[in-house]
DNA sequence: TGATGTGTCACCCGATAAGGGTACAGGAAG
DNA sequence: CTTCCTGTACCCTTATCGGGTGACACATCA
């Protein structure tokens, strides 16, 4: 059984070009091509296709849009974004959205065929910019700088970052309310803050905790 | 000039093949390799290599390691990880560590070379499973639970979440101080808690801001 | 038309946090 | 041995916050 493709793309040259270049190899079968996605959810549902290329920009309903749509219903079906955005917000929301691959137009006729089968093979196809992108995303993860925080300022606070009062971190730790006010105001210092909630955003964001 | 490649690799076949395979393109030129990474801050520093191949699994000092040991003081070269270990720990901390590219071993043959040439224009290779937990680890990302906050409530919650007192967001949206100390109250209701860190902490931590 | 939700503002009180200072014991480091 | 750092503890004053209540304009919606 041929593995079925559905298309949506608003431009008609490009998605005539889509359907012909699948058609040449035989193991794929265009199910349909859509230049919408107004009615995503009932074609989807009727078509079942293994496989749907989604351009990003197209009128009515974006894709980004749409793909939300499909994974409120359907986790199965393999998307493959198909799109000339390359920037961040674009990528990453069809990401969260739930896109299995992303692939920019200008790789497609190189790249489309192979990424299909990878899609498919329960890999991601994705542009080498786009790749880089992503794994980037997961580097900037901050340096984490040190502000010298001592195991038990790091122990206070963690513990203040976690929503708890400072009565409740001395009860937590059986100290002594101003033991805990000395050891934040310490924190407050090296943090070169002066409240909880600076301190508390600066952790978080920091990733002190 | 060739491409300069530099490969950390414990068994000493595996090293051999990879010179092997490498040097048969003419385009890259292995400039040393090495069991271990011992010494790795002084090798990088002295060699100056285009491209790391690091294996992850080694004795003394494993790759991961080595890789967090390279960033500290070179951002440029590109490092490919190349190991047995497709489990989400490995990865991630690879990535998180700095690497440009993950490939496992299996692929080695078929996918090194043309991996070198992806990671050098910018790409970041990976094998397709590594790319899919890539991008799962992207989508289990919170479903962003919703507290029905309305935006001027969005808005106080965000410049609260910064560090901001109530006085300056009062400033800030020039609206008085028992206005945003009203919007807060409220925030704390539909958020189910009844304190700044427990707000700023929620709101962080789900993704609200 | 009235009900509801939102954004705005005000006042109250008690609790909590901030800012300042001082103190001391124990361990590490000079 | 003495200084420095850390963790501990207490004091005081002022500022801020949390909880409650009430009010009004404006919009939407029933």
């Amino acid at each position: 059984m041929p593995v079925s493709i559905l298309i949506y793309e608003d431009n008609i040259n490009l998605r005539e070009s889509l359907g012909n270049l699948l058609s040449l190899t035989g193991d794929y079968q265009v199910c349909a091509s859509y230049p919408d996605c107004s009615a995503v959810t009932e074609q989807v549902k009727e078509l079942n296709p293994d496989v749907i290329l989604m351009d990003i920009d197209m009128p009515v309903v974006n894709g980004i849009e749409a793909v939300g749509r499909i994974r409120s219903f359907n986790q199965a079906v393999q998307i493959i974004m198909l799109t000339v955005f390359d920037d961040n917000t674009h990528v990453f929301d069809a990401m969260y959205a739930g896109a299995n691959g992303y692939l920019l137009k200008k790789y497609i006729s190189d790249k489309l065929i192979h990424s299909i089968r990878e899609v498919l093979d329960g890999g991601a196809p994705m542009s080498p910019s786009i790749a880089r992108m992503v794994i980037s995303s997961m580097q900037k993860a901050a340096p984490a700088k040190d502000y010298q925080l001592t195991a038990r300022e790091k122990e206070i606070l963690q513990l203040l970052s976690r929503g708890n009062s400072f009565k409740m971190i001395a009860g937590d730790l059986s100290i002594s309310l101003d033991t805990v006010r000395t050891h934040i105001k310490r924190i407050y210092d090296k943090l070169h803050v002066c409240s909880q909630i600076e301190a508390v955003s600066k952790a978080i964001n920091e990733k002190l905790v």
